[in-house]
RNA sequence: GCCCCUGUGGCGGAAUUGGUAGACGCGCUGGAUUCAAAAUCCAGUUCUUUCGGGAGUGGGAGUUCGAUUCUCCCCGGGGGCACCA
């Protein structure tokens, strides 16, 4: 009988299906073990086989703990809220609801062709009430609460607000925006709105104004990926910087905790420099600088309060709220000529800029609390609103920029370090000794932060303080497909939380934004006025769904809790996580953040949600392009072939990505269209049907290849089907493990699956020949078990590394050794697919039951360990080097220890002669590989 | 500019973590089989050579008996952050 891959697998399928051989249950006697993979985003473009990447790498590990006796938690669902669903509605008047569904039941489908373990009755949809509702639960839950400094903890509002009864807010230490003290008398008079204007600062959700991306011309707010170069991508219309009202979650608040939790997980350093980089701890002190003639201060952060005598003036960010109050009226025209200019350039050109020295004097002056000197006070936009307090103490002496910003307008320059016993270092180092600076004098750097620090606490004019370069997070989108806010407004526009949940999306037939720009959920104005009150009609962003799900998949049906506490205390936390590293900040960020408020509230037993993360690499495609003239000709495009280029030299000639499915030796160096492959081209836009060919001699379009991302929209989607089609699912799984290691990003190729597929075929051979199964009940030989071993040793040391292109390495090796020993006996080839199993799941179940097993080999729970006694040989030989120059070899007993080495390589008649006259240093014996003696 | 990762045959990539560099696969070259092709099988395949060897893991130094592996400098590729006070 031949492998045929494509009956083997429907038929396990069928069986994995009927006896729901992947179930797992909260209850078991076995250790558990849960293994997650981001759950996708359920896109129109269907699976592409860079997504079962690391699907197949957490299948492999899912599978391998099963057959060492696990209880494993295997889960899989969608993340199915999401802008393209929305266009595409808009687009098609096709409901999100609808095409998500469609799109889901598509992913399923090519995901089971691939033999996944999913337990699928535990499926999880973000988009679906039920689980949504839960969604909402957090966020009241996250509304209803502050973060209070004293216990690290969040903690209710409704204590809050005992506390501001009983003494106002003068003990309270929270992570909060609110600024001013006030009195329990205080508190009591003010008005419910009132009262709740000052709970938003201390909610850890909470209101506030920010700014959004606003397209006039298309009505609509846009995500900054929609926005290229100060335009909007659809259409090319100006975008703006529009102010809105919207929710925001304080993350900031468990800032520190998200940094020292990266110490307990599992992570890579790449991963986890990047979290801090985005947390952005730095130490420094707040110091508030009084402004002439004013009453307001300005207040601002810096990690160099030691060089306060040295800071010679002030800039504000252009956007800063004290801007306008402090300029005075000769300098109207002038600052608002600048907040026109900067207004007029895109954040992207601001950035790329960094060169040009812009500002603008306010006319104001600030007092140097240290000096007493009057400081200018300028605005500038190197001084980004967003971080610290939107404003800085200019010490152009140490600080670069400030340097540059001085010279070119001029401004005072105090040195207040003196590096001459320090040559060469840099200000940022901290080393060096202060000079002009009255007390700080003479001290080293370091003791000087701290006594300026202790200074102006003193004074009472500033103090030490950690900034975080965090900012909160955004929560409000301005869409249709995404969670409603379980959130009323009443006539004084104080918000109320919704208990009746789940909240659910209104049915609308129009998706756009209302004529006014407002969010679409303002279209369905019944629901919006329902019980007297006005519903928020912004939604939840896309990680609001995906902060918990891993959470739900424990206890997916629960309908009266987002998920028992039994079930948690039994799974935990994820023990492996596989994703891509696209979501290093983002997802991975909110969901830790989500964990640990939930952990606050004693709802998850664990500080962290993940306990090791692997990030698998990106699959890359070849994009395809052809050539073709800027110019048409006689109002015809020009198809240039890619060898015939030079004759066009002076034209100018763009790429337009050409769909694979025409390109012949697509992905090699030499693809191109063939007279059929342009034929079909001419057919696939009309805009091409007339078009000139400019082929070669062969009568080609050669075509230009490029390594880039798999993309609807670059034509070079390969679907996994049409690969399980032809090699089978345990060839692709194969494949895609053996192309290299899993963190790497590569290109798709798909010239040397016929190794793997081969590989299979050969393994089959080991139990037939044609019809007859050629499995014996013979006793194993030492060689064959020597085979088998190693390859047990080296699998399960690999499969613990996630180490899977060396496992299918290994399984050849053995496969051919096996081969060359003619072996075919039960003994060897029973370990060896069950080894096998995790990886080539179909194929090693099909034999399993050949070999007259009952049940699921995936359900066995006895993974072969190797034997060291069968690898042992017993005598070694060992390649002699002197001086690390390989002189001869000598064969010793495999026992021999180091010391019994030493002495019989010394005493080899050959050795001495190598050696004669030379004096031995040392001599180096390598267990199993060498021995090296060191002369002269 | 800063941070992280990375550089090995024609290609994807191995190297037990300092111990025989190039496993395994692709490709290529021979050969067997075949009327022929596909498929399959066997052998070879880092470069160089006067067939003794010699060189070799981006380049240069260093540590070591010994370096793809550790240290420093430089160059190239990828990713992240970005006027961060």
């Amino acid at each position: 009988m031949d492998y045929q891959p494509s009956a083997i697998e429907k038929k396990w399928r069928q069986f994995w299906k009927e006896n729901k051989v992947y179930k797992t249950n909260n209850e078991s006697d076995k250790p558990k073990y849960y293994v997650l993979d981001m759950f996708p985003y359920p896109s129109g473009a269907g699976l592409h086989v860079g997504h079962p990447l690391g699907y197949i790498a957490s299948d492999i590990f899912a599978r391998y703990k099963r057959l060492q006796g696990f209880n494993v938690l295997h889960p899989m669902g969608y993340d199915a809220f999401g802008l393209p669903a929305e266009q595409y509605a808009i687009q098609t008047g096709v409901h999100p609801a609808v095409s998500t569904a469609e799109n889901m039941a598509r992913y399923r489908d090519q995901l089971d062709n691939l033999g996944f373990c999913f337990d699928w009755d535990r499926q999880v949809n973000t988009s679906d009430p039920n689980y949504y509702k839960w969604t909402q639960s957090i966020f009241l839950k996250i509304f209803g609460h502050y973060y209070d400094n004293k216990t690290q903890k969040a903690t209710a509002i409704s204590d809050l607000i005992t506390i501001f009864e009983q003494e106002g807010n003068f003990n309270v230490e929270a992570a909060t925006s609110q600024e001013e003290l006030f009195t329990a008398d205080y508190w009591k008079a003010l008005s419910p709105r009132e009262q709740e204007d000052i709970l938003m600062n201390y909610r850890l959700a909470y209101r506030k104004t920010s700014y959004v991306n606003w397209c006039e011309e298309l009505g609509t707010v846009l995500a900054n990926d929609e926005v290229k170069d100060g335009v909007s991508e659809r259409g090319g219309y100006p975008v703006t910087k529009k102010p809105m009202l919207q929710w925001a979650l304080r993350i900031t608040a468990y800032a520190e905790r998200l940094l020292t939790g990266l110490d307990n997980v599992e992570f890579s350093d790449a991963l986890k420099t990047q979290q801090q980089n985005w947390i952005g701890r730095s130490q420094g002190a707040k110091v508030f600088f009084e402004i002439d003639q004013h009453d307001e201060k300005i207040e601002v952060f810096t990690t160099r309060p030691d060089t306060i005598y040295g800071a010679t003036f002030m800039v504000l960010a252009p956007e800063h709220e004290l801007v306008q109050h402090l300029t005075t009226a000769d300098n109207k025209t002038a600052i608002a000529e600048y907040l026109a200019y900067t207004n007029s350039r895109s954040e992207r050109d601001r950035m790329a800029d960094v060169k040009t020295v812009t500002g603008a004097f306010t006319g104001a002056y600030a007092v140097n609390p240290a000096s007493g000197k009057p400081m200018p006070i300028w605005i500038a936009d190197y001084v980004l609103a967003g971080y610290g307090t939107g404003a800085i103490m200019a010490v152009p002496s140490g600080d670069e920029r400030d340097a540059r910003f001085a010279e070119k307008f001029g401004l005072g320059i105090i040195q207040v370090i003196d590096q001459s016993a320090h040559e060469g270092a840099e200000i940022g180092d901290k080393v060096g000794t202060l000079i002009n600076s009255g007390e700080l004098n003479g001290l080293k750097v370091k003791a000087a932060i701290k006594k300026a620090i202790y200074i102006l606490e003193e004074k009472g004019i500033g103090e030490g303080k950690i900034n975080y370069r965090l900012r909160d997070a955004n929560f409000s989108r301005q869409r249709y497909w995404g969670e409603p806010f379980p959130i009323q407004y009443d006539k004084n526009n104080v918000p109320h939380a919704v208990t009746d949940l789940p909240v659910e999306l209104p049915k609308l037939d129009n998706f756009k934004p209302t004529k006014e720009g407002k969010a679409p959920l303002a279209r369905a104005t019944d629901w919006v006025n329902e019980g007297g009150m006005t519903r928020e009609i912004d939604t939840m962003p896309g990680f609001a769904g995906s902060s918990w799900y891993f959470l739900r998949y424990m206890d997916p049906e629960n309908m009266e809790e987002m998920f028992s506490e039994k079930a948690v205390n039994y799974w935990q936390q994820v023990d492996l996580y596989v994703g891509g590293a696209e979501h290093a900040v983002g997802h991975l960020m909110y969901s830790r953040f989500w964990h640990k408020f939930l952990y606050d509230l004693g709802f998850v037993p664990t500080k962290e949600p993940y306990k090791k993360l692997v990030n698998q690499g990106m699959l890359q495609g070849v994009i395809e392009f052809a050539y073709v003239l800027k110019e048409k000709q006689d109002g015809q495009m020009v198809f240039v072939s890619a060898d015939k280029i030079q004759e066009y030299e002076g034209q100018e000639m763009t790429q337009i990505p050409v769909l694979i499915d025409f390109v012949s030796d697509y992905g090699s160096d030499s693809s191109y269209l063939s007279a059929e492959g342009i034929e079909q081209f001419r057919n696939w836009r009309s805009d091409y049907k007339n078009a000139q060919y400019i082929t070669n001699a062969a009568g080609n379009l050669v075509t230009h290849s490029e390594v880039g991302k798999i993309s609807k929209s670059k034509y070079n989607v390969i679907n996994p089907d049409d690969v399980v089609a032809e090699y089978g699912a345990d060839c692709f799984r194969l494949y895609e493990m053996f192309l290299g290691p899993i963190e790497d990003s590569k290109p798709w190729d798909v010239k040397g699956i016929t190794g793997v597929s081969k590989f299979l075929r050969k393994l089959w051979a080991l139990f037939y020949n044609e019809d007859q199964l050629l499995v014996t009940k013979e006793k194993a030989t030492k060689a064959e078990l020597k085979a088998l071993h190693t390859v047990i040793k080296k699998i399960n040391h690999d499969v613990e590394q996630f180490s899977f292109n060396t496992c299918v390495a290994a399984f050849m090796i053995a496969v051919n050794d096996l081969r060359k020993l003619n072996c075919h006996k039960e003994e060897i080839l029973t370990p060896l697919i069950l080894l096998l199993a995790p990886f080539a799941p179909f194929t090693t179940e099909e034999l399993w039951h050949k070999l007259g097993n009952e049940g699921s080999i995936h359900a066995y729970g006895q993974y072969p360990k190797h034997d060291e006694h069968y690898l042992v040989e017993s005598t070694v030989e060992y390649p002699i080097c002197i001086n690390g120059k390989k002189k001869t070899t000598a064969t010793f007993e495999a026992t021999a220890t180091k010391d019994e080495l030493e002495k019989q390589t010394l005493a080899l008649e050959e050795v001495q002669a190598l050696i004669a006259g030379k004096t031995v240093r040392k001599v180096i014996v390598v267990p199993k590989r060498m021995v090296n003696i060191v002369v002269g």
